[in-house]
DNA sequence: GCCCTTCCCGACCATTTCAGTCCGAATTTG
DNA sequence: CAAATTCGGACTGAAATGGTCGGGAAGGGC
């Protein structure tokens, strides 16, 4: 669990492939080939990008796809939001406290921390940082709402993966 | 998606219990009823909590689990393996490097950043937060690799759910 | 105007995962 | 022994996920 599904994974490799496109625009199919990734299906994560406003669609001949705006201002979360609905740590946040449990979930109030970190990782997340190839740049990512706390992202230890 | 499976969701409802009970000890039934959780179900979870070793189980009656452990020595990051199993934010990590898009994957490496960021972040989650009722600590919690990098949970802010 | 390319949208299906149940042991207490 | 309890596997139904198909609409090139 509290993994990524395929479409939001497509979604970030079209993304990132945009951009960097010379062009700055790529169909689906153009995108799907150049990942081998099923051509139905990504068609439909860009379709669901371009309702979300993250990307913007040119239909017709040497029509396709091309970011809404800067690559730097598209977030990890926008685009898991928009591909996968809302993300929910718990299920009590989904039903506004309807869960079975509501009155004696004893858990929900504390996790929000947790689901409120996460939100800001993948806020602070960009398509940006998807291209740079390698960024030692561990520039701590202030936080919006206290300018003082800033959240960096770990180094990256490549044995703990899987995990 | 991004999101914890019911029984992980149980699994951390039972250990705040354990880690809360007067006698910190108590059987499945009992912490099922007290939270109205399917019996049967709450039950596998504590067998998978106890076989990671984070509960111990007492056989027969009167018998039970309790926490294997000071609850501030538990964290949100062990129970959720023991319970989902590993925890991977691409598909891309579980396979090897193995994906189809494997070689052409370009997202992969970058995405590390933010699994590692998350597993940090459970990591320092302990069952003991999940018992402090509205803990104003933001005490920031150094990251194991440096002791210079913190880590903080953001403050909540009650409007932001079902993101 | 016509055709081709491309996006759009909904229906559909197969597989996997999740949630939950059941049952037959083994263990301990009284 | 009987009751309470954990243990483990098999099993089922429902939901999410991954993926396909086909019929349209929009737009460019000739």
């Amino acid at each position: 669990m509290l993994k990524l599904t395929k479409k939001a994974d497509y979604g970030l490799i079209a993304l990132r492939h945009l951009a960097t496109a010379p062009n700055a625009t790529a169909s689906t199919r153009e995108i799907a080939d150049a990942y081998h990734l099923p051509v139905t299906l990504l068609a439909k994560v860009m379709q669901q990008l371009a309702k979300a406003r993250i990307v913007q669609s040119l239909s017709g001949t040497n029509g396709g796809y091309r970011l809404a705006r800067a690559a730097s201002r598209i977030t990890a979360l926008e685009v898991v939001r928009a591909i996968d609905g809302p993300v929910i740590l718990t299920h009590c946040f989904t039903d506004h406290g309807a869960c079975d449990q509501s009155d004696s979930c004893t858990v929900r109030e504390p996790l929000r921390r947790v689901h409120e970190a996460i939100l800001t990782l993948l806020e602070n997340f960009t398509i940006t940082d998807l291209v740079e190839p390698m960024p030692q740049k561990l520039t701590p990512i202030s936080l919006p709402m206290n300018p003082m706390r800033q959240i960096p992202y770990p180094e990256i230890s490549h044995e703990s993966l899987g995990t």
